[in-house]
RNA sequence: GCAUCGAUGGUCUAGUGGUAUGACUUUGGCCUUCCAAGCCAAUAGCCCGGGUUCAAUUCCCGGUCGAUGCACCA
């Protein structure tokens, strides 16, 4: 009965996920009190390489590209989410038949039907063209049942009397946007500038089943890039010219192909990827995904089609990692969303959301200036006086007059209530409203994909052994220290050991329960890259072994240089191999 | 959200209308001079709520979580 197929593709998650929940990497969050779908925890580990992860990214982000991080609360006001579109936007029309109780998307049928253009219409149209049309699911008429709006983001109220709407922020982006202008000066006026922020970000999946694909709170990591809408190269863009990665373009999607190997270099002067910028931040991605230990033969950056893109974004591209549970899995989304989001809060905040450029020379320019003659227009138009005489600054006269309109009146104001000035005018420079370059990762899928793609099993002297082949960087522990008996001072001598790593911030387990090889075990299952083990040669020459957890084989050092191998193991300063040889 | 199926120590599992099997793990002890060795012992479990019943982990209903299909995925 059961699908034998379904029951292999899904054998690699149950693996990866068994030995997280297990080891206490990841668990059902409030188990105790039954879990709820798309909410985890992190146990000790799962949390030490959170943070790991989100450490290498700050490595990128603020130490590498000096976007420095901000943080800001995750609940907003219903402004900030009106003005971002969400309240209008995130959310899906819905209807309930009122027959068999099925939840419909209200615009789908509408389309099922005939209807055109469907997505676009309002709950009201979409009620009147429903009444007459069948239940998908019972065939019965959906008569008045009422079409609701099913948004995604959590509501909550704020303040005693809950008189103040709020909602827990679906994306940590739009906190960026609204400090705009504090950024702006904090960046002393320049463009190009840019902003990070780390945190939760919370959508009200309606069926939240794939796991940690898809949560109802999450982990984001997102940046801001506020750039010259006319000036799109990357200033920096030679560090990532000759970097080479997997496009899955338009073209090739339609044509049904697989993404090609290209250079940014080339692919920004093939016109493939839109600009320096979104191509500089698919480099950088991929340079990232692999650093945590994505395959890069798993791993394809695939760009939005023009349908599926949002209306206002210039180019979109996800990186795609392949799961062998989920399949292709969007891991991050790099856009240029053009003006978009500056557009939409300055308009529905009143907020000046631009840039002033000054040109390199000041320009001078001859500029007709009308100049209203406010001795006879203040009598004759008494309060409104000021806002005719504004009109008829923007207005374009004629010969004997200009005409003006105020409040939807049309007046002709006679050419001798004003004068035309022509004068030379002194243009410094220009307010622009810079474009943003948005590269937004997930967090929490990063860490599946780094767990599933490092998982491996392997037999050894009959036994399976389970490792996890993270690299070092983002492994929770990053060393183990063994006595290789429990006596004769071996522990000892090993306890001191572990104390001392953790004091050079190499975080050390100390582990001296069962025979030796087991111990190697449950460090190769937690992804422990490196095992120190006290022996009795160390008696003798103050030396030890550093064992290496994917090749297994060992290096005798001196104690006394251990915290900077292993630092420099860590790091990935050496290779295990050279320190072999 | 609907439909089908499932849920037994930390993990994987056997089984049952009369409180539960085995293995691994974990802890303590013995042993052990580098990759889950051996011996002894200990800890620990029937998803939650309701119903039927003298008695429910087992049967029924509802819920939660998970798998699958449909729907959904800014």
């Amino acid at each position: 009965m059961y699908c034998k197929t379904m029951a292999e593709t899904s054998d690699i998650y149950e693996k990866v996920m068994e030995v997280a929940r297990r080891r206490g990497f990841v668990w059902p969050s409030s188990e105790i009190y039954g879990s709820i779908a798309g909410f985890i925890d992190y146990g000790p580990l799962g949390a030490m390489m959170k943070r790991n992860i989100e450490n290498l990214w700050r490595s990128f982000y603020v130490f590498q590209e000096g976007y420095y991080e901000i943080e800001c609360p995750t609940v907003g006001n219903e402004a900030i989410f009106v003005a971002s579109g969400h309240v209008k936007e995130f959310a899906d029309k819905m209807v309930q038949c009122p027959h068999c109780g099925e939840y419909l998307r209200a615009d789908h049928v509408a389309a099922e039907n005939g209807i055109e253009n469907a997505g676009t219409l309002s709950s009201g149209a979409l009620q009147a063209v429903l009444c007459e049309l069948p239940c998908p699911a019972c065939k019965e008429h959906l008569g008045e049942a009422g079409v609701f709006a099913f948004n995604l983001m959590f509501e909550t109220t704020i303040g005693p009397g809950s008189q103040r709407k709020g909602y827990l922020r679906p994306e940590t982006a739009q906190g960026i946007f609204t400090d705009f202008p504090r950024l702006l000066r904090f960046y002393r006026d320049k463009l190009p500038f840019g902003a990070v922020q780390i945190g939760k970000s919370y959508r009200n999946e309606i069926s939240p089943r794939q796991g940690m694909i898809r949560l109802r709170e999450f982990s984001q990591a997102e940046a801001e890039i506020f750039v010259h809408p006319d000036e799109k190269d990357h200033p920096a863009f030679h560090r990532y010219a000759d970097y080479a990665a997997p496009l899955l373009t338009i073209a090739r999607q339609i044509d049904n192909q697989e993404p090609a190997g290209i250079t940014m270099r080339a692919a920004v002067d093939e016109g493939l990827i839109a600009n320096e910028y979104v191509a500089y931040y698919i480099a950088l991605t991929h340079q990232i995904l692999t650093a945590i230990g994505v395959d890069p033969a798993k791993l394809r950056f695939r760009q939005h089609l023009t349908d599926e893109r949002a209306h206002y974004a210039a180019d979109c591209w996800d990186a795609e990692v392949f799961s062998g549970r989920f399949g292709w899995v969007e891991i991050v989304g790099i856009a240029d969303r053009t003006n978009y989001d500056l557009r939409s809060h300055a308009g529905h905040s009143g907020t000046s959301m631009t840039v002033f450029v000054p040109y390199d020379e000041p320009k001078r320019v001859m500029k007709r200036r009308i100049v209203a003659d406010m001795g006879v227009l203040g009598p004759r138009f008494r309060g409104r006086a000021k806002a005719v005489a504004d009109a008829l600054a923007a207005s374009d006269p004629g010969e004997g007059g200009a005409r003006i309109t105020l409040d939807g009146e049309e007046i002709f104001i006679p050419a001798d209530l004003y004068q035309v000035r022509e004068e030379e005018v002194e243009i410094r420079g220009e307010e622009v409203m810079p474009h943003v370059i948005e590269p937004s990762y997930g967090i929490d899928r990063m860490i599946y994909v780094a767990l599933e793609h490092s998982y491996a099993e392997e037999e050894v002297d009959g036994e399976m052994r389970k490792v996890l082949r993270l690299p070092p960087a983002i492994s929770p522990v990053q060393a183990a220290v063994f006595p290789l008996m429990n006596r004769d001072g071996l522990d000892a001598i090993a306890q001191t050991i572990a104390e001392r790593l953790t004091r050079c911030r190499i975080l050390a387990q100390y582990d001296d329960s069962g025979a030796i090889g087991r111990r190697y075990r449950r460090q190769d299952e937690i992804g422990t890259p490196f095992a120190v083990t006290v022996d009795y040669d160390t008696l003798e020459d103050n030396t030890v072994t550093v064992r290496d957890r994917d090749s297994m084989e060992q290096v005798r050092i001196p104690v006394e240089r251990l915290p900077e191998v292993l630092s420099a193991l860590i790091s990935g300063a050496i290779t295990f191999h050279e320190l072999r040889a």
